[in-house]
DNA sequence: ATGGCCTCGGTTCGAGGA
């Protein structure tokens, strides 16, 4: 089975991308972030017709993520628990014999910034909330948009982003955080190309120059990276007119 | 280079993203 992740910056702009790519690639389970839009206008019908089964967690203009799977989903949390947070960015569901997080991270807007501090915060909390996920299940899968490149090889320009939001070393250890729980950046389990990206700047013409970062992700535990068998990054998407700035990663499993 | 580009809400531009 494949289990897949996209920022889709806006569902509504996207939804025949997303059509598109998944009759193509797929996905058992697709988890999407950056919906931007409210529940009572998710296209539920047209995903439905496409043969997908959907749970999502929205709100107007602004973030919200959603799950779409071939299989059956029951909804677990749609946010972080004792976290008190307007925005919609997590979405956990059970899908066939794992459960899923859906994520995305707070982008953090610049070191320092009031919504640095509110992506710190946020990352504690998931934290905590992983933490008691992992004493109660054995397979777990955190996808998303986590808005932190891990280290210098997951950035185009390692120099010119030194310390800034998104490659900050305080994110870093954030993110390491989730790692130490036991979780395991699953692409990194491959052998894979250098300079690999999962988003790209609309501006400066970057994605055709490759100056892009790795901040999409797809975490297993210990019991899921056993039955992994390859990662890999999904650029087609980044390529088409009218493009999301992220693309698709995409995990296959046993 | 103080930006460049894209989406949204709601107007004819500002906020937010990364």
């Amino acid at each position: 089975m494949k289990l897949a992740t996209w920022n889709v910056n806006s569902l509504r702009v996207r939804l025949e991308q997303v059509l598109a790519w998944s009759a193509e690639a797929r996905p058992s389970v697709l988890a999407l972030q950056e919906t931007k839009m409210a529940d009572d206008v998710f296209p539920t019908e047209a995903l439905s017709e496409a043969g997908w089964q959907v749970e999502f967690a929205g709100q107007a203009a602004y973030n919200g993520v959603a799950v779409m799977a071939d299989s059956p989903l029951e909804r677990l949390a749609d946010a972080l628990p004792g976290f008190d947070d307007a925005q919609q960015r997590l979405l956990a569901v059970k899908v066939r014999d794992l459960v899923l997080v859906n994520v995305y991270v707070p982008n953090g807007q610049a070191v320092g910034a009031d919504k640095y501090a509110y992506k710190l915060d946020w990352l504690k909390a998931l934290e905590a909330y992983l933490k008691n996920l992992l004493q109660e299940h054995d397979r777990i899968a955190v996808v998303g948009d986590f808005n932190i490149a891990p280290e210098d090889r997951d950035v185009h320009d390692p120099v010119a982003w030194e310390g800034s939001v998104l490659v900050s070393e305080q994110e870093r250890a954030a993110f390491r955080a989730l790692c130490g729980l036991g979780l395991v950046d699953s692409f990194r389990l491959f052998e894979q190309p250098e300079q690999s990206y999962s988003w790209w700047d609309y501006r400066q013409a970057a994605f055709r120059r490759n100056r892009g970062l790795r901040i999409d992700h797809i975490l297993m535990s210990p019991a899921l990276a056993k039955r992994c068998k390859g990662v890999h990054i999904d650029a087609g998407p980044r390529a088409w007119p009218r493009p999301s700035d992220h693309t698709p990663v995409v995990a296959e499993l046993d």
